[in-house]
DNA sequence: GTGACCATGTGAAATGGTTCACAAGAAGTA
DNA sequence: TACTTCTTGTGAACCATTTCACATGGTCAC
């Protein structure tokens, strides 16, 4: 067995399927289920039964041979590896189109990422109300992600401005960050960083439609 | 060099990074770069030279040796391959808070994704105008899906009807989805289907923090 | 034209990730 | 208790991707 915190290297790729992993047990738990094999739960996600228990494995053996996984136990197994087993404070940077749409994206909440500031440059947006949440002036960044203790941030500005805040929220002590912006950014190496690009998956339908690319499980 | 035809399975990673490539393509064409090498290519997207000139040499030799690449030509080599020397026609299903921020998503228009048509469930939505489209009523889904001569669909709705829909979609004559609903869909071998999962990035940043995960490039 | 230099394109090696195959453990049955 | 059945956990084998290393071919200065 895998000490859980035997220091390896976990793929990328891992992780991801840990999230599916997660998404289908809540799924389970719904929908009753008290055990679910490596079989089941491979089928779901379109993987094999070996992916599945090599991936549990880097962390644990937290399965009953001859039984499977108790799915209330497994779920929250992933949620305590993937660290979504406490709230996470989570400011919002730039409350354009895609920034006041994930104000309003239930998922985050459901898994522990609590969007509890937002920001933005704009005088006409500062102190307005999404959600019950104030729009900040971003002048104040500093003081208020400090104050709140916040080291979570989702950026949702344009390109041209992203490394400047970047910087900024780097300064204020925040140590990881989600971009949607379109652009490269520098970080310390201290600090995760991570990119949501949309239009990604579009042009691989597009590669795979004009390529004629056999059609695949998405990611 | 490797006939831009050769039949060889090319990797998800590999066609994303042609994404990543294409965007930094667009920035150097900007910058009035004529030319730029794949150690340039590959700093600018923490990669190595050789994974980029692999990367590349899947479809092609583009570059001239001692030289690079050509910025303009190697850009619109990577537009053909990703299918995007073209149009899309792109049909948004769902139009509540993800949905109504993709409408204006600058991006996907950048890249040919223009977005055409917008259905939706909710009469008091249907009839509305949102960046000049009319919001058609779900129940047309199919005639004006295949009037248009739309292939290519974008999901936005709840996980509860996403399934549903789809069933709906392919019928009509989709061959490509982009999924937002947290949920796994099932689709016939001939249509793709990519999932845009954005709690998973958030999920990654909490276990790296949480596990001290060296920080790494992002996808 | 010649020479110095530079960067590509690509087999081969190395690394990393996935699948196989099976020993071993647990549950249920008689 | 003995037997059957089931499914895990995991080395080993396999396969895919990345990196290395260098021959090749092109540019540029003089």
């Amino acid at each position: 067995m895998a000490s859980p915190l035997a220091r390896k290297r976990i793929s990328e790729s891992t992780i991801h399927r840990l999230s599916l992993y997660y998404r289908t047990l809540s799924l389970l738990e719904k929908e009753n289920y008290e055990t679910v094999s490596s079989k089941e739960l491979a089928k779901r996600e379109k993987l094999t039964p070996a992916q599945v228990r090599k991936d549990l494995s880097f962390f644990g053996s937290f399965g009953t041979r001859g039984l499977g996984y108790n799915v209330n136990e497994l779920k929250s197994k992933i949620e305590s590896i993937l660290g979504i087993n406490r709230d996470w404070k989570v400011a919002l940077i730039g409350v354009g189109n895609i920034g006041s749409a994930l104000v309003s994206y239930k998922e985050f909440a459901k898994q522990g990422f609590h969007i509890i500031k937002l920001f933005d440059n704009d005088q006409r947006k500062i102190g307005s109300n999404h959600k019950g949440i104030i729009v900040s002036d971003i002048k104040n960044l500093d003081s208020e992600i400090k104050e709140a203790g916040i080291t979570m941030v989702i950026l949702a500005v344009p390109a041209t401005v992203a490394q400047y805040i970047v910087d900024d929220v780097v300064k204020a002590g925040v140590t990881a960050i989600l971009n949607f912006a379109p652009i490269n950014l520098r970080v310390p190496p201290t600090v995760h960083l991570r990119n949501e690009n949309m239009s990604m998956e579009l042009e691989y339908l597009s590669f795979a439609m004009v390529n004629n690319h056999a059609p695949k499980k998405s990611k």
